[in-house]
DNA sequence: GCCCAGGAGCCCG
DNA sequence: CGGGCTCATGGG
C-alpha cells in the first residue's frame, strides 16, 4: 500500500471505530449563564472563535478537563474578549485559569495573543495568505507550531495539518515515520499524500487524539493497537 | 509518592 | 539545529 492508500485507510479505520468527534468544542452563543464548550458545533461568531484561540493556548501541554475549567472560568469572568484580557492584571488572570497549570506562563501568552490580535484581528488573519497568517502566529510568544496550526485549521479554517506527540507516536508505531521525525516533516507526510479538505484534517487530528488515549498512553505504546493488524 | 495530559521558550554545546 | 530544563494543576 501506498503511503497516500496508508493515511486515508487509518483515517478511515479511526472514524468507523470511533466516529465523527466534532472538534474543536465551542460554548453555543445563546449559553451565557452556564457556559460549557461541546462537542460538533461550529464556531460561527467571533466570540466562539476567539474561544477556540484562548483555548488552544490554555490546553497546552495539559488535560483537556483542567484546560476546560479554565476555559468557563474565562467565560464566566467575560475574557473571552480581547480587550478585557488586555486590561486584566496578570496576577488576576493567573488565578482564574488555576486549573490549567503553567498559570502564569499562560496569563502572559493569552496578553500576548490578544494584543496580536488587536493587531490583525480573525477576520483579516483570515482574508490573508495561508503561509503568512501561520508564520504571523508563530511570531507570537507563546504560539508554537502545535498551536499556530490549531488555530490555524479550527478557528481561521484552513486546510493545515495539526501535529502533536500523539500523531507522531502513533505514526512510528505503524512504521510510517522514523522516530527522530520533525515537525513539519510529519505535517508534509499529511499534506502532500491527501487531499487539503478542512473538515476531513479536522476530523482525523482529533481522532488521532482519541486513538491515542484508548492504545497509546500507557507503555508499551500501541500494544492492542488495531490498526497495526490491518495497516501494512 | 509517581506519571502524564490536546507545548513552548530559553539556554547551551 | 537539537537536547535538556522549566513552567504547574489535577486525575489515575
Amino acid at each position: 500500500m501506498t503511503k497516500e492508500n496508508k493515511l486515508l485507510e487509518i483515517y478511515n479505520m479511526l472514524l468507523k471505530e470511533y466516529g465523527p468527534q466534532g472538534w474543536w468544542p465551542v460554548t453555543p452563543r445563546t449559553c451565557n449563564i452556564d457556559p460549557k464548550p461541546i462537542y460538533g458545533l461550529k464556531a460561527s461568531s467571533e466570540k466562539q472563535k476567539l474561544e477556540i484561540i484562548f483555548g488552544a493556548v490554555v490546553v497546552q501541554n495539559t488535560a483537556w478537563k483542567n484546560a476546560e475549567k479554565a476555559i468557563i472560568n474565562l467565560y464566566k469572568n467575560d475574557l473571552i474578549d480581547i480587550n478585557n484580557i488586555i486590561k486584566i492584571d496578570n496576577e488576576k488572570l493567573s488565578s482564574i485559569i488555576k486549573s490549567a497549570g503553567y498559570y502564569n506562563e499562560k496569563a502572559k501568552k493569552l496578553k500576548n495573543v490578544s494584543l496580536f490580535l488587536k493587531k490583525y484581528p480573525i477576520k483579516v488573519l483570515q482574508k490573508m495568505d495561508l503561509k503568512k497568517a501561520r508564520e504571523l502566529l508563530l511570531s507570537v510568544n507563546g504560539i508554537g507550531p502545535e498551536t499556530a496550526d490549531s488555530i490555524m485549521l479550527y478557528t481561521l479554517e484552513k486546510p493545515i495539518f495539526v501535529v502533536d506527540a500523539y500523531t507522531k507516536r502513533i505514526l512510528v508505531g505503524l512504521n510510517l515515520i522514523e522516530d527522530d521525525a520533525s515537525y513539519d516533516e510529519i505535517q508534509d507526510l499529511f499534506m502532500k499524500n491527501l487531499k487539503l479538505d478542512v473538515k476531513m484534517f479536522k476530523e482525523y487530528h482529533a481522532l488521532l487524539v482519541e486513538h491515542t488515549k484508548r492504545y497509546y498512553s500507557t507503555k508499551p505504546y500501541g500494544e492492542y493497537c488495531f490498526l497495526k493488524h490491518k495497516i501494512i
